[in-house]
DNA sequence: GGTTGACAACCAACTGGTTGGTTGGTCACA
DNA sequence: TGTGACCAACCAACCAGTTGGTTGTCAACC
């Protein structure tokens, strides 16, 4: 337990694991300011509803996220290698990802704008680190790399059928297949 | 609406709608009888809880899959523009993937068995088609395509944010830059 | 220094609409 | 007459959000 959080910050930290692991819709905000320690009116005096707690848990996993990988430089492969193991130690960001893709659909998510920035930067050292313009291209193999890294995370129990046997064996060899796979796409780019 | 459909096949149509917007938790049983056109009570008598209901719609929604689209062989890059194409044709299916992957978590899904099926013959036919034994790094190949195709379709926001524009045009731009992803980590596979 | 008032943080208790699931019975048909 | 499909009405638990009030803090004022 925090010894010295604020509450609003407590509450941000208990709604995070509540919505990572039930989803907007599945997360209690009863549980949440339980497990925080305060009175669930907190949540509404601090964020306002259940969904703008939502967002703006999305929004600090984010930032931390942004903040803990850095960006595609040097060796591509070796990136894509970096996004997986952040996915690994920090489960969390991509669940909250994936709900929040679920529920907003094809609308766009709130905070878009805020949301950005860091893109234009990860796109311009693609770019740099692969040679080419900045352009929709690269944008898109930013897009396919992330992917790369995270799909083992986002249907693990597809992986456990597909490669049975201990987790953490698997996790070794989907990583190195990854990243060898995304080698091998990133050395022939055209 | 369905002419003539049996009241059981009725509830799970609207259940996979239903389901498929809204996950286990955002799902309603009465907005699902009542798409269905038939009463609530009957979504217990056929099949006993909304969860199992669930479980049925995945079920059939997976056997479907497997029927859609064939085996991986031939040109396996093109597999990937066809199971890009699935997604993009039947967005249903993933979303009800994802929800229950985010549900299940690291549980085990019920009936793994029985849906395990098809994927034995998808490696067997992906050996052969790459020339490489019945391996795990088989199983990871292919696993690894099924994300190449669906990552777009995971993550459709994240996808618009990093190449703006219309819809259409992405969607092409994406599906033509993962397919050539695709083959070029295959072409100069081990 | 002590009193007062304003304000922000916090909470126990409440509310009323919602929800998954059940019950008792009707109807058609064998 | 018995049986299975179906339904209207019901129910108790649940849930997001609100309310009225307590407490602690701090500054203004005498």
């Amino acid at each position: 337990m925090d010894v010295m959080s604020s509450t609003r910050q407590r509450l941000l930290d208990a709604a995070r694991d509540e919505f990572a692991a039930h989803g907007i819709a599945g997360a209690r905000v009863d549980t949440i300011a339980a497990r925080a320690g305060v009175n669930k009116e907190r949540i509404y005096g601090y964020f306002g509803s259940k969904e703008k707690l939502f967002d703006a848990v999305i929004t600090e996993a984010k930032a931390e996220h942004a903040k803990g990988i850095g960006l595609p430089e040097g060796d591509l492969a070796e990136y894509v290698g970096r996004l997986y193991d952040y996915h690994r130690q920090h489960p969390l960001l991509l669940r909250l990802l994936l709900w929040e893709s679920l529920h907003y659909d094809d609308r766009p998510v709130p905070d878009q704008d805020r949301r950005a920035q860091g893109y234009d930067e990860k796109i311009a050292a693609l770019a740099h680190a692969l040679g080419t313009d900045v352009d929709r291209e690269t944008a898109a193999t930013l897009f396919t790399l992330l992917g790369l890294a995270a799909w083992p995370h986002t249907l693990p129990q597809l992986a456990g059928f597909l490669m049975p046997g201990d987790t953490e064996d698997r996790h070794n060899a989907l990583r190195a297949h990854t990243v060898a796979f995304a080698r091998r796409a990133l050395e022939h780019h055209p």
